[in-house]
Formats: C-alpha cells, structure tokens, sequence
DNA sequence: CGAGTTATTGACCATATGGTCCAGTAAAAC
DNA sequence: GTTTTACTGGACCATATGGTCAATAACTCG
C-alpha cells in the first residue's frame, strides 16, 4: 500500500532521543531533528506529527525502557539484595572503561532531564514521570521485601521507606553526574549506600 | 554622573531570575524579562550585556546565596546534627502551610535546574554547578565531623563520606518534588535519612 | 499499464527571537 | 542655564524557528 519508508523507525526515534536528550526539549530545533535524522521536515512531520509529538513519543519509550529495565534486573536476579547492590556499585564489568583526567558532565537520565525541564508546565510529561519513578519506587520496594524475606535485611525494616530512599539516592547520583562530581566521590557516595542501608548479606560460602 | 536609573537593580536580577527559574534558560525569550522586570530592551541590555550573562549573574548570586545559606546554618547552629537533621525535617514552623489536594510540581532548585539544562554544553554553568555543591558537601561533611566530635555520631564515621551521602539525597530529593511526589512520601524519605544515618542525640533532658 | 495510496523533498510562510541603534530625556556638573 | 553624561523606550533588523503545502516519486492492486 502507497510508498514505503525510506527510513528505519527505530533508528531514527533513537536519533531523535539522542538529540533532545543532549539538549533538551527547547534547544533542540527542527533543524537539528533533521540532521541527526537523516529526515526532512515533510517526512519527520508526517510520520510524527510535531515537535512536542514526537518528543513525547520517544519520551515514552524511554521512560518504559528504564523501568522494564529496573523491574527486569530485579525479576531476573536470584537474590533481591544483590540486584539492590548492584544499583549503586558498579559490577565488574563496568570497571573496563575508567578513563582518568577532568571529567566531562554526562547527559544523565532522559527522564529527570525532561522532567527538570518541563514537569512544571506540562502535565504529560508530569505524567510519564510519577508514572515512572513509582514503578521504579514500586521495584525497589519489592526488593527490600524480597530481601527481609531472605534474611538479608533486617526484620523490622520497612520496605517501602528504604524504597523511597533508594530511589532518592539515585536520581541524587543521578544528578551528581552532571556537575561534574569526580567518579571516585561517586563510587564512594554508592558504597556508603550499601554499607550503611544495604549491608553485605553473610558469606554465600 | 548622568541620568539615575530608575529601577531598582535588585528587584531587577530577581524578576528575572524567578523567570528563568520557572521555565529554564532556553524558554525564557526576551520578551519574557521585558515583561517580568518592567525594563525595555535598551535598559536591560545597557544594564546587564546581552541575555547569557544576565543569566550567569542572577545564576551565580543564586548559587552563592545557596552555598552561604547552608554554611550559615551549619555555622550557626548550636548541635551540628541538630542542623544536619533540619535539611531533611522540615520544622514545626514549616508545618503551617499544609495544603491537601494533587500536588502541583515546584520549581525545584534554580541551580540544580540550570545544570541538568545547561552543564553539558557551558562550562561556566558546570564551574558554578562544581564550586557550588562542592562548597556545600565541604559544610555537611565539616557538619558530620562535628557531630561526631559531639558525640552525636559514632565514633568510626567517615565524615566526607557521610556528608556526600546526604548531599546526595538532597538533591534526590530536590529532584523528586518535580515529579508530583506526595509530600508525605517526601518526609518519609526525610524521616528516613534521619532515623537511618543521622540517629537522634541522647535526649537533651 | 493505470489508478490509488503513501512517502519524500524542498520551497514557502508567518512569527518569534536575540540583538542593535538612535532620538529623546532626565539628572548632575559646571 | 548650559553642557555633559547616562538611562529609556521603541523602532528596526537579520535570522531562526515551527510548521504547511504542492509537486513528485515509489509502491500495490486491479
């Protein structure tokens, strides 16, 4: 039926994504969607709709992407406490890319970006937000149970408030990312983290 | 000297922070400060220079007045984990304004805002970002060494890695107020930063 | 092939934007 | 009172921006 795209969609909502996420909603331009699309107007009009159409669109996808990523990690994991752990220090594998020097500031999370720049005055994008981080919320909530339950935790410990303080912790290193903090005061805000809220469960032996 | 001016400066650099405080550098045009501060182009532009470095100073006197307002409670402060704990309990005098109903998401912090918008791409956003909480880590951790002087906290504390803890869910914090976050939900994670890393003095009887 | 349908391209448009300039004006210095 | 200085307001400008549209191209189905 009718001419087929010349495009793939997936690469180019990527494309888009990547754009809005480096500058943001307001400073992104149409021209810069274009170029980072391969796109021109007509075309990125007619499959998309407008600018805010399109920006929520790929909003949305990453928004469900972070947390089927968060649920996925902590469904998947064998032991709540570990997946937990494993939030706030760096597996092993990550350990590969240390690069020294001055630290450029990374672009951080789409979401809290999006939502630091918008969820004031746009309620959808408010929406996708509280949705989100009470998924997210919600996850490490169940993970806590989980781990009290496995005697990883301690039995008075209420789950939904170390929940909510997990969450804080990480949307606060989350943000921490982009001034420019040294990754070593990161690694260790993410150690204390575990010393302090998540202690190390018994020896597996 | 030539003619005075005939606006109060001040009130000036505040109209025209509260409007890029509320919608960000890139969605405030000129037109907005022209409305909020009362000048015309001219007087502004003769006044301060061009639309960027109006908003490096308003940025910067924000910044400093931050730094100096969390220094001066700590300096202030009579019990350093008093003043510790008054970040993340509100106290009584703040209970007043209690308002039910959906929560409207806040402007949140000037700062922590302008740099999840700007510190990627300006360096001198990040250098007053960097300096910033840098100077406010150093008053928490100075804060938890006294603590721990007083007493007040265990003896084996690491004061910089506690004080970059609570910095940390600071600005977690911080950020979760845009995201619709019940209040209660708020002061449960507050509660809990206390209970758990800031336990209460021996009563002062 | 021809009709119908859909995608692409780039010209085009109205408006918004950041920024400059200058004629006018008001206070201060003399 | 005159001159000097600095502030003011708005006209003006070049450009950028978000968005539309008509012409055309590519494909499917009959």
């Amino acid at each position: 039926m009718g001419r087929p795209r010349k495009f793939d969609e997936e690469q180019v909502l990527r494309a888009a994504r990547d754009e809005f996420w480096r500058n943001g909603y307001a400073a992104t331009s149409l021209d810069d969607l274009m170029k980072a699309t391969g796109l021109g107007k007509g075309s990125l009009y007619g499959a998309f709709g407008d600018k805010r159409q399109l920006f929520l669109k790929v909003l949305s996808a990453y928004a469900h992407e972070t947390a089927e990523g968060v649920c996925g990690a902590v469904a998947r994991g064998d032991r709540a406490i570990e997946v937990l752990r494993g939030f706030f220090v760096p597996g092993p594998q990550d350990a590969v890319a240390e690069h020294h020097g001055p630290v450029a500031p990374t672009r951080g999370c789409f979401l809290a970006n999006s939502s630091t720049e918008l969820a004031a005055r746009d309620p959808e994008v408010t929406g996708r937000a509280r949705a989100t981080y009470q998924a997210v919320e919600d996850c490490f909530t169940h993970a806590v149970a989980q781990a009290v339950a496995d005697g990883d935790l301690p039995e008075d410990t209420n789950p939904r408030e170390l929940g909510r303080l997990l969450l804080t912790i990480q949307q606060g290193l989350q943000f921490l990312t982009k001034t420019e903090m040294t990754p070593e005061a990161m690694r260790e805000i993410g150690r204390a983290t575990v010393d302090r809220l998540l202690p190390l469960p018994a020896a597996v032996s």
